[in-house]
DNA sequence: ACATCTCCTTAACATTTGCGTAATAATCAT
DNA sequence: ATGATTATTACGCAAATGTTAAGGAGATGT
């Protein structure tokens, strides 16, 4: 799966100097970002807009963060969306049923822009992989180690680059079916790159070269296959 | 779930935002609240409010919450109190020492409120200790030792900085697996706080140029590991 | 409380590596 | 044999990492 995939962040303040400055930096640090003046056309926007994190003010006119939080934690896609309060002072605390309505975190004013986006960073941080699968693939004479990035071959190691080894991954994991190389390309490279498909050959060879001959088959006219027998 | 008599929890944080968030949520489950922005105030309101659950940031100017906590243990009519700590970082302190001085579990920030909620709730369904970890790790030619801070490389000890060391018995912990710079940081810096990704490198150099170039290995564009082979 | 020292973080610069492309050679199908 | 497809090689570039240095915050010692 393509890693590229923008975290899409919706900013809500009523003031247009804050919204500015977020948007900026988040733009900045590569997220995708949507804003909203006012909590009536937060919850519009957001049901589209489908965002991963939402900055909400809580002093807003007309409707206040509070009840905007709850409209949007109604929506099914938003459920589990992290939703990160804005508040000028800690007196506003005892507005804050916030707690009540699923609010993740709250960050006083005024906003530090740097320490908010590492906030924000730290929240996609894929978790530890301790209690996360060994994905191992065993083919052949092959034990294909994604935690490692290494591939043991009748115990020597072997260690591919990047594109390579996901390249193999990715064949070792389907074996005995064919892959054009747009198809290859879609899987390991992703769907939002724009390279040759002849880079696929480059990689193929490299793969045979450290890994031997016997594995990848070439169907003319088709494309790539990892064959099991 | 309401009892004849509420639960006392204490708050220690030197951090008011987190100090009100806790409280906010732990008076809205009907829990009687008290706080402390220190380890000295936190031992004195103890010893009078003698709460039930303590809630103790490990991480506090003048004097941490592993020393606090050895001092309210220390008071008679505390000695069965649930103590959990809260730590940014998974590594601080090694989890040995906090339950050593007998923690009865510990949270890693950013804290969840429903999450926390749920977990006091549980302390007193049943009562679950966590499972100690190793204190010394063995691998290849090196002993690292949490106690002493220390690494023993065939008799010679080399002695390293904390976020060094922790950085090394992270990765020396999980051996042969890739992490992250994000990972890293998530487990050895913690999730709260707000460090550039490049400053792993930096670190990683500064361990490889102590113990030696063949321990860690980069694997570009993924990240570091520790190689046992 | 003050001075000193250590370590952490950042920034700047150097270096390396892997990726993608293109050019050329080999192979296959008809 | 010939056109088409794939294999192989080499190279430039961009991105990732390595490396060094400096400033500052917190800890430590006096």
């Amino acid at each position: 799966m393509s890693e590229k995939q923008k975290i899409k962040v919706l900013v809500v303040d009523d003031e247009p100097d804050i919204v500015e400055i977020l948007q900026y930096n988040l733009q900045r640090e590569g997220y995708e970002v949507a804003t909203a003046e006012d909590g009536k056309k937060a919850v519009k926007i957001a049901s589209k807009f489908i965002p991963d994190v939402i900055l909400l003010d809580i002093m807003m006119p007309h409707q206040d963060g509070v009840e905007t939080c709850l409209q949007i934690r109604q929506i099914p896609e938003l459920k589990h969306a992290f939703i990160i309060f804005l508040t000028a002072r800690m007196e506003e605390y005892s507005e804050v049923a916030a707690f009540d309505v699923g609010a993740d975190d709250y960050i006083t004013k005024p906003i530090k822009p740097r320490a908010l986006m590492s906030r924000i960073a730290a929240l996609f941080r894929r978790e530890t992989k301790q209690n996360q699968e060994a994905a191992q693939i065993k083919i052949k004479d092959l034990l294909i180690d994604r935690g490692s990035y290494t591939i043991d071959q009748n115990g020597k190691t072997i260690t591919l680059p990047k594109k390579e080894f996901e390249l193999l991954y990715f064949l070792a994991k389907n074996p005995n079916t064919v892959f054009s190389r747009d198809e290859l390309l879609n899987n390991v490279w992703g769907t939002d790159v724009y390279v040759l498909a002849r880079t696929v050959d480059v990689h193929i060879r490299k793969v045979r070269e450290k890994i031997g001959e016997d594995y990848i088959t070439t169907i003319k006219g088709v494309g790539y296959k990892f064959d099991s027998n």
